[in-house]
DNA sequence: AACACTCTGGACAATTGTGTCCAATTCTAA
DNA sequence: TTAGAATTGGACACAATTGTCCAGAGTGTT
């Protein structure tokens, strides 16, 4: 029904890696890699020892070597998520840039750049933290340092304070609802609507190089031509 | 983890109805009542019948004379969504209004009521499509009207294609996104902003009128006032 | 009083998931 | 070449879940 990149998950599909000795047909990090995948196309429940194994070539037992059960899996999981993306949006939004305008492009690189801040995993944490308070109150001390941050960016270019918080939470809020949503959205298609989305997001109209910018780094993006 | 409401969701529970008679313990309404309660609060993979039939207290063999099987309760989940919230979001947005910003105060109503449009049923409904093919193309059905309908919203107030576009992009997914966060916010804390929220989304002043109209709105939603 | 109708409970089968134990395999080092 | 370490596979135990079957318990009807 869904899923199942093409790219090399797996260490045995990366020529450039050496190949495993002895017995070893995969390894920690495999299991780890196949597990992120599932997570972000099916949602933790699917997560399942049994069909981790089974898209590896690998017996259940197996994963019992690497990892001490299911849930030590899952706190790996999250170790990962929690190192990646609240770091980088904060990163993005602490951004020098001559105009707010321009400050809310340094933001869009985060929505477009999956190297940089992975958003289907953002979301499949939020669907997660439903179901595990400890995953809940990670979740909800990150979207507070994130908001702060926006708020921030907002703040230094002369919004008051109530108009940047609430615009902060325009911006982050439409970002997870976009994602939530999972259009099948081309990056032309998204491209093509940049001036109105700054527009809407700070109120002031974009200078015609910050949208040129804008829309070279989204398709630069896309095509991962980008660290 | 979770829910459980204190409201009358069965039967037995309200004194209005009268008693059932004979053999019986609950109605099919009952178990749906339970498995949209569970739907909404843990997700479609936790309604389980055994769990239905627990919080009823009756076994799961009763379920059975009241459903062909789980899936067919599903479809029944399914169907009452559907015939509730799009409909209502269309009607808000196509409601009449002096400007722009009375529009989008109407839209609010959808947000803040959960009698017109329940955003944590669209939430789950979100969930659910990721695992189910059918689930997500009338999902995606759904989406498409209601941005139709904010979008033409927006038209109708000058604003030109694509910016009109744009703009209902960004109030929808805001929308999408913030019950997807899943915010702990009192309706005081949401209603301060209501100015400048109008203000975000429609780049315009709201009247004073308008936002004195939305806060009280608000409250008296939250206080289960409204129909 | 006998019967039909509606609903419920309990036993059973099949499937799928987690976790444990131990033997088998293959490389490395003594 | 032999011993040992790292990794894997297969069998087993256990729990949760869906679904089936049928007997039984109330009600209303004839």
């Amino acid at each position: 029904m869904t899923n199942s990149k093409v790219t090399t998950l797996l260490h045995r599909d990366d020529p450039g890696k050496k190949p495993l000795v002895g017995n070893i047909k995969v390894t920690r990090q495999d299991w780890l890699n196949v597990a992120m995948d599932i997570l972000v196309s099916d949602g933790v429940e699917q997560v399942k020892v049994l069909t981790l194994g089974e898209r590896l070539g690998v017996s259940r037992s197996s994963f019992y070597w690497y990892f001490k059960s299911r849930q030590d899996l899952l706190d790996a999981l999250l170790d990962h998520w929690q190192q990646t993306n609240t770091a980088a949006m904060i990163n993005q939004a602490e951004s020098p840039a001559e105009t707010i305008t321009g400050a809310v492009c340094n933001v869009f690189k985060c929505f477009v750049n999956p190297k940089l801040f992975d958003p289907q995993l953002d979301f499949a944490i939020r669907e997660w933290s439903r179901r595990s308070g400890k995953v809940r109150r990670l979740l909800d001390q990150s979207d507070q340092q994130r908001l702060a941050a926006l708020s921030e960016m907002y703040a230094r270019y002369g919004y008051e304070t109530k108009e940047a918080t609430t615009r902060a939470r325009i911006l982050y809020y439409m970002q997870v609802g976009y994602y939530a949503a999972d259009l099948q959205e081309t990056m032309e298609e998204r491209s093509d609507r940049i001036a109105e989305y700054l527009l809407g997001f700070t109120g002031r109209v974009p200078l015609q190089s910050e949208i040129e910018g804008a829309v070279a780094y989204a398709m630069a993006a896309s095509k991962g031509e980008l660290s």
